[in-house]
This record gives structure tokens, sequence and C-alpha cells, in this order.
DNA sequence: GCGATCTAGTCTAAAAAAGAGACTATGGAG
DNA sequence: CTCCATAGTCTCTTTTTTAGACTAGATCGC
């Protein structure tokens, strides 16, 4: 068992290595992005009909950020027109898992934040 | 065995509904503070301070967006100094459990995210 | 042949969001 | 008497995001 290192708990700190994790996933497009990829590859012009409410700048960024940090495969294909696949890596598949647990709470309790959303408005 | 409902796939179009729920918890800022709230009731100042880098006006924000769906409950005391308490709710604290779930990812993936970054970088 | 169209992006200018810091009222410490 | 602490909000500045024009070269209609 390799020694643990004295990280008594999940500390929320600025520090926190898993912050740097959380703020990759947490910036509202790649989350998205990386659900629409769970169907397969899909090229560029696809995902931004597919998630509809992105720009094309912030889904060539988001896209940047996932290849940079192995979520997602770039392929090029020197064709004209252009095209250019994305596809998860295995960890990006890897971490369908959680963010699916995620999504299916969010399917099971929408109908109570959207309650409690309307009930806060007549206050 | 409850009845499903006809749905077929998630999409991440933006109609659905889980959109609007993950919108709000993708906002960079409320997982840190759902987490930050796990331990128990804290006041604002507390937050802040353990959150380290958000602002009092993000901070704020995201409080009153957590409150008004149900998160958390805030609880005014009428002293001087002004007293807030926040606390997570029920669902908050049902959120956990999916949110810890990726919070583990991101602590066991967080080294290969790293290499993947610094691999990225020297090409 | 000739222009229109498709692709994956990038660039720019304008709009929106976030950050930093001052400010509020009140009571207690020194 | 002066300074600090509390939970925010307000304003001003800086950063981020958006919308839309623009690119190149093959292919389509005509």
């Amino acid at each position: 068992m390799p020694a643990k290192r004295d990280e008594p708990k999940q500390q929320p700190g600025a520090g926190c290595p898993v912050r740097g994790v959380l703020d990759r996933i947490g910036d509202q497009w790649s989350l998205l992005t990386l659900a629409a990829l769970e169907e397969g590859k899909k090229r560029f012009n696809e995902l931004l009909r597919e998630i509809g409410d992105i720009s094309k700048q912030m889904l060539s960024k988001t896209l940047k950020h996932l290849e940079q940090d192995g979520f997602i495969r770039r392929t090029v294909y020197p064709e004209v027109p252009p095209r250019v696949e994305y596809e998860l890596t295995e960890m990006g598949r890897s971490f369908l898992v959680p963010m699916k647990a995620l999504i299916g709470w969010a399917d099971r309790n929408h109908a109570a934040i959207k309650s409690a959303r309307q009930r806060y408005e007549t206050v």
C-alpha cells in the first residue's frame, strides 16, 4: 500500500489538486461536450449543433482544454472541406461513470429544483 | 420498479431539463460551496475563507442560487454584528453522493491529467 | 466557367460577467 | 475614542463570452 500523505479530509481550499480538475469540468460546457461525445466520435459542427447554445469559440476552447487534459482525442483528416473528429479517450470514458451519476441525480431531482425555484419566486 | 418515462437517451440539447440543473451546478463555485458545507453549517465569512479564492460577490450570488434551488438553507440571526448561517437541505445532502463520486474520480485521476497537460505543452 | 456552399476554426468588436475594494450599521475590545 | 468584526451591496476596472465576418479549396447547381 502506498504511503498515504497527510490529507485528513477533502479540503476545498485553493491548493488542493482536485480543484484543478473541478475547475476544468465545472466550466459550464465541458460536461455537456463530454456527454455529447458519449455516443461516439463527432465532428466540430456536429457538436455545435447538438449542444445548441454554445458559440464556436467556446466549443473550440473547451475541446482544446479537454484534449489537453487527456479526456478526448482530436483527429484531423487532410481533406477539403476539412474534417476533424473528436472522441473520448479511455480516461474520458471512465469519467462518464461519475458524470452519469450526476446526470442521473439531476434527472431525478430537476422537478424538485424547479418547484423550489418557483416557491422562492413567490416569496 | 417505477414506470420509465419515454426517454430514449440523454440528449444534451438546450431544451433538456437536466441542462437547467447542470448549468447551475457547473458554475465553478457551486460544487466547491456545497463541498464546504458538507461538514455542517457555516457562516458567510467562514465559507469565504475556506474556499479561499472566491470573491464575496460571487459567494453571495452562488449561495443565493443554491438557496433558490433548494440545496441549502439560510438562517439569519438578528444580532449585531450580523450572523448568517448556511447549511445543506435534505436535497443538498443527497446531492453530495454523486458529487463525491465525481470528486473521487478527480482525486484518482488528477495525476494522469497533470501529466497529459505536460505532455501537451512539450509538443 | 462562375458563383454559392461546405468545412473548422480564428479574429474583432461589443456585451456580459467577474474581481477588487470601498462602504453600511452596530456593538465590543482596548 | 478608535479600531475591528459581521454580511452583504455598490461601483469601477478587468476579464470572459458572444455574435458575426472572414479564410481556403473542393464540390454543387446551372
